[in-house]
RNA sequence: GGAGAGGUGGCUGAGUGGUCGAAAGCACCGCACUCGAAAUGCGGCAUACGGGCAACUGUAUCGUGGGUUCGAAUCCCACCCUCUCCGCCA
């Protein structure tokens, strides 16, 4: 969310941001409704006003004018029910242009309408050359006996999957592996709910817009969160944080749920995209200096390239373009590790700078060196995400044989050099 | 799920219809005292929106939303949350 003192006095930046976030929003009707409801604020602000001066006049007056005085008083307040009538509907209508509005990107991002536009930063580690046919995950799997992928769907549909032996122990032990590195960094280790009430998808980004991604379940009026980063940015809401307590670094860990709805058919083999899967999240809160949130974003880059580095898979970093980056960012890179089954790179991470966008929408506040209340900054980026992360890390560790070499990080928790 | 209690400022906690944005204490900040510190004394100390160059000032906020009233932290209704006991349960 933008200020309405930002909007007014930045119409170019704003539309510019429209523009280049290639998003449609009526920003001519958001700043009439905002003169609007201004006005008619103003005009209820003089009335209770005079309402207030008729109330504390009142015990003094003598007996006899009270009737008068109530009289007026109660005129003046069907007045103010009139006005605020128009009023409530017409901040509901700002609020709800105002929650559509995009975050400003940086001036570094390419800029451009969708995934088309985005640019590869750099590349890491070596894709494999194998001097055999590589199999796909799938492939390995089946071989190996590492999950059911058939059966499951007539419990719980399509996109879903179930580990099995050690691949179902590979992916508690490549988390807690990854629980443990970031702990080590400073970050703290927070199990998070996927159930949530719709104003913390409200607070990130998610609400308005993408309803349709989440499962939802009526009954009681919560829906399951496709990322922890929606209960972390909603965990603080409302308070003002004190200066020494920022930044917040917390490692949130979480099932998470996506419909995937609009992706009919894409990525329909394996665990590559699936409706339930379980996230580490790198999430930090600090103060409104965008060095000092720059700083952070290379930080949880870095983190992220980390893990991938000792799992020993080959990646690159991708500059998100303004079309992609989504709505309320300011910053974005996506991490795509080398899946050799495609030839590609596929994303497993994404790194975002939010700056004070979603902390306006949750409230989320601290006071700074003088004492001012100022919105913080948050940040987020995967750590790690499974069964994603098992593909490329199953695919690119393979044997002639079907087996898998693990990655030397790795082979202490699973007891063994061999998946 | 059943029965009960309760939600007030950073914290504790007073306040059951008006002068209450809210006593008091703690914490915090400033000043005085001190070589320095402690103790003590004095003062300050919520947030949002609007008006004013400013001093200042108007409105709103006592879990949330409605209602009653000239006037609500205080009365009524709904919801949310917390706690206690019982039941159920991984």
């Amino acid at each position: 969310m933008l200020s309405l003192n930002f909007i007014r006095e930045n119409r170019a930046v704003v539309e510019k941001a429209i523009a280049d976030k290639n998003v449609t929003v009526d920003l001519d009707a958001l700043i009439a409704l905002d003169g609007e409801v201004r006005e008619a604020k103003t005009k209820v602000d003089r009335l209770r006003g005079e309402r207030n001066a008729i109330s504390d006049s009142f015990k003094s007056a003598d007996p006899s004018e009270r009737p008068a005085l109530g009289a007026k008083a109660k005129a003046i307040g069907a007045e103010i029910a009139e006005i605020e009538g128009g009023l409530n509907e017409k901040s509901e209508a700002l609020n709800g242009l105002l929650l559509r509005l995009p975050g400003i990107p940086w001036e570094g991002a390419p800029v451009g309408p969708d995934e088309n536009s985005n640019v590869v930063v750099r590349q890491e580690g070596q894709v494999p050359q194998f001097d055999f046919e590589p199999r796909d995950h799938v492939a390995l799997i089946e071989m190996n006996d590492w999950a059911d992928l058939g059966r499951i769907t007539q419990v719980s549909g399509s996109r879903q999957y179930c580990l099995k032996g050690r691949l179902a122990l590979l992916e508690q032990a490549v988390m807690f592996w990854a629980q443990q590195k970031l702990s080590a960094e400073g970050f703290t280790m927070m199990t998070v709910p996927a159930l949530a009430r719709p104003s913390a998808f409200v607070a990130t980004g998610h609400f308005p817009g993408h309803e349709e991604e989440a499962y939802e379940v009526p009954k009681d009026e919560l829906y399951l969160a496709g990322t922890g980063e929606i209960a972390l940015t909603s965990l603080h809401s409302g308070e003002i944080l004190e200066n020494a307590q920022l930044p917040i670094l917390y490692a949130g860990y979480s099932p998470c749920f996506r419909r995937e709805a609009g992706s009919a058919g894409r990525d329909v083999r394996g665990l590559l995209r699936v409706h339930q899967f379980y996230k580490l999240e790198q999430y930090v809160i600090c103060e409104d200096d965008a060095e000092v949130s720059a700083g952070w974003h290379a930080k949880l880059l870095a983190n992220a390239e980390m893990l991938l580095r000792d799992l020993e898979i080959p990646y690159q970093v991708i500059e998100a373009s303004t079309g992609d980056m989504g709505l309320g960012k300011y910053r974005m890179n996506d991490i795509e590790s080398w899946v050799p089954s495609l030839n590609k790179y596929r994303e497993t991470h994404s790194c975002s700078t939010l700056h004070d966008w979603q902390a306006r929408r949750a409230n989320l506040r601290w006071r700074d060196g003088e004492r001012k209340v100022r919105f913080v900054h948050t940040l987020n980026n995967t750590a790690l995400a499974s069964p994603r992360i098992l593909v490329p890390l199953l695919e690119n560790h393979q044997t002639a044989d079907g087996r898998v070499k693990l990655p030397k990080a790795l082979q202490p928790l699973m007891g063994g050099e061999y998946l």
